[in-house]
RNA sequence: GUGCCCGUAGCUCAGCUGGAUAGAGCACAAGCCUUCUAAGCUUGGGGUCGCAGGUUCGAAUCCUGCCGGGCACGCCA
């Protein structure tokens, strides 16, 4: 698997380790920091190293000495064109037109497998994503959520990372209760009766009517006369098995699969949260106790009251957390502490979390609680999906989930395509707000990021059809590698050291757990592509075709090519379809 | 009151886990279509990177303190 930056790098510290042979004061000096990037300035070269003036301390040399001894060494590369010092000590390198042509029909030679890195190692990560409530079907705020976490398992196994798709089912609490109740009404309604309006607290969508009127299929009136002692976990349970039924329907529209549905029932049922908490409290983590009020804002019911709390704040967190509520029944927290400590088991050490922005509060207490649960060896990133404004007509969407009265999922993906929403979703940081603007994303222009991506690669389908026209055999030329010696122009250079980037991109957006970066490295990508595509508008010897000279446009041809591949593999990230054609 | 996140061009936001003269899109101004799909491209103006200190060869990036905005704050999930 290929990545220049790391062999480069690799390169520059085997000349600093043969220096370290020669110059007694270079003996010793830890290399870790010296790193080698791409400088903003085009003009500084290819890459920048910082070796020498990252030395110069330890070395107690002026960082001139040292770059001008890394330099005269790396001179003898042959791929390297030029060597230069420059500003306060980088040492800058150009590399040869030839070196940027083979790196060309390597990134081809790989095909689809180039960007793939080994970096993860095969190490296991769970990444836990979308568990949204068993309670309906998804609305808009769960589907930056889903996207994000789908398309970080897709960077992650794409570095390497041996990933496993979570969906925490919270099928235990309260509100799976209301469900059945609700579920039960409707129930009541298929059998005949007249329920009126849904009473306040019971969930008012439709959705519900199908499940009444299967329970009705299946049980007939024999529910009718139970007490809700007996009647409740049968609705309940089938109410249940319909909603992650729908829920399963909406994450398939967005593309999104799930590899595990972990209960939380399930949980409850094994005794696991016991064992967990037997665990803790072995180690002298738990213990009865009376929390001091919230500062500045008491709630109006608060009365000191002994309970039985986690010490969070052995491990980072504000103050110690309840696991126990007044009725003696868990709190939401100690199943989540079992299971984590369930996941670890299974053999997670990384663990992360995509939650929604009102979780925030929540970050401090779980990554306290994974800590303890898994003695400092396992680690959970948690990532915080800011809020989506919907947007129509440039004013924003209002949404009332009180009268049930919610934009789902469902709507924006049939509105506006799976392609848009997930893009949309990522063309921004997971922790920044988001505006979603249905006019916008719809839009087949520039302005839309969605569309500007597909379109390149829509783009250099049709060359490559056209291409066909005027060279029938361009196929089987190309396919044998193409001579690129044609390709001297330094615009279509550029466009190689940048999908040399590629790899690079790959390795830090999975390592940062930001999968934003491959969305705006696709924009990148796209954007050097149609300016490329337009100077042949102004100069017709600058095609990508040019029909008198077949060598030329083979090499060109092979160029785009590994664009399209390129903005494939990004888009195959994404979820998103690599269209061939867009008329 | 406390914690977390955010503050970068008029607007919306990137900024490669500390690098050189801080970028893109929108908007504004001026250009490029007998086309390999103009669904695109080129050029231009526009900035005390919230403020003030600190760390170091070097800070939009890391630390501290303020200012401003969002979210959360014993038993909901």
């Amino acid at each position: 698997m290929m990545n220049i930056f790391n062999d480069f790098r690799q390169e520059v510290l085997a000349a600093l380790e043969a220096l370290q042979a020669a110059e007694p004061r270079l003996k010793g000096c830890e290399l870790q920091a010296v790193t080698l990037e791409a400088p903003r300035e085009a003009s500084h070269g290819d890459f920048a190293t910082n070796a020498a003036m990252v030395l110069s301390k330890q070395a107690g040399m002026k960082p001139r000495e040292i770059a001008d001894l890394l330099s005269a060494a790396l001179q003898r590369d042959s791929r390297i064109e030029k060597v230069e010092v420059a500003g306060p000590g980088f040492i800058n390198l150009k590399l040869t037109a030839d070196y940027w042509r083979k790196t060309l029909s390597e990134i081809l030679a790989e095909g689809e497998r180039y960007g793939a890195s080994g970096i993860g190692a095969g190490v296991r990560v769970n990444i836990e994503y979308v568990s949204a409530n068993p309670t309906g079907p998804m609305h808009v705020g769960h589907t930056r959520g889903a996207v994000f976490g789908d398309t970080l398992a897709n960077l992650m196994q794409r570095a390497g990372y041996s990933v496993c798709r979570e969906y925490y089912i919270n099928d235990a609490g309260g509100q799976v209760d209301v469900l059945a109740q609700s579920a039960y009404l409707r129930y009541r309604e298929a059998l005949g009766e007249q329920i009126g309006e849904i009473p306040e607290g019971l969930y008012p969508g439709d959705y519900l009517v199908p499940v009444g009127q299967q329970l009705k299929s299946e049980h007939g009136d024999t529910l009718r006369g139970m007490a809700e002692a007996a009647w409740l976990p049968i609705v309940r349970d089938s109410a249940l098995k319909a909603m992650m039924a729908l829920i399963r329907e909406d994450l398939a529209a967005l593309g999104i699969r799930h590899d595990e549905f972990y209960s939380e029932r399930v949980l409850h049922q094994s005794g696991a949260i016991e064992k967990t908490l037997d665990f803790l409290e072995a180690q002298g983590l738990i213990y009865i106790g009376v929390l001091e009020p919230p500062k500045g804002k008491t709630p109006d019911d608060w009365e000191p009251r002994p309970q039985t709390l986690f010490r969070a704040t052995q491990f980072g967190d504000d103050v110690d957390r309840a696991l126990k509520k007044s009725d003696g029944s868990w709190t939401y927290f100690a199943p989540d502490i079992a299971y984590h400590f369930e996941k670890f088991q299974r053999g997670y050490a990384q663990m992360i979390d995509v939650f929604g922005a009102d979780h925030g509060g929540y970050v401090k207490r779980m990554t306290a609680a994974v800590a303890a649960v898994t003695g400092g060896r396992g680690a959970l990133d948690v990532k915080i999906c800011q809020l989506v404004r919907l947007l129509r007509n440039g004013e924003q969407v209002k949404m009332s989930k009180r009268s049930g009265n919610f934009v789902t999922l469902r709507e924006v993906v049939d509105e506006v395509g799976r392609d848009a929403v997930r893009f949309m979703m990522l063309y921004r940081k997971n922790d920044a707000p988001l505006d979603f603007d249905f006019a916008k994303v719809t839009e087949q222009s520039k302005d839309n990021p969605v569309f500007y991506v597909q379109y390149a690669h829509a783009r250099i389908c049709s060359v490559l059809r056209n291409a066909r026209e005027v060279f029938p055999d361009a196929d089987a030329a190309e396919a044998g590698g193409a001579d690129l010696s044609p390709l001297t122009d330094e615009a279509e250079l550029a466009l190689i050291r940048l999908m040399a980037a590629w790899p690079r991109m790959v390795e830090a957006a999975a390592q940062m757990h930001e999968p934003h970066r491959i969305a705006f490295y696709a924009h990148d990508l796209a954007s050097e592509f149609h300016a490329l595509w337009n100077r042949g508008n102004e100069n017709p010897e600058l095609r990508f075709i040019v029909s008198g000279r077949k060598d030329v446009t083979l090499a060109r041809l092979a160029l785009i090519r590994a664009i399209k591949q390129v903005i494939a593999s990004a888009l195959e990230i994404l979820g998103v379809e690599a269209l061939q054609e867009m008329r």
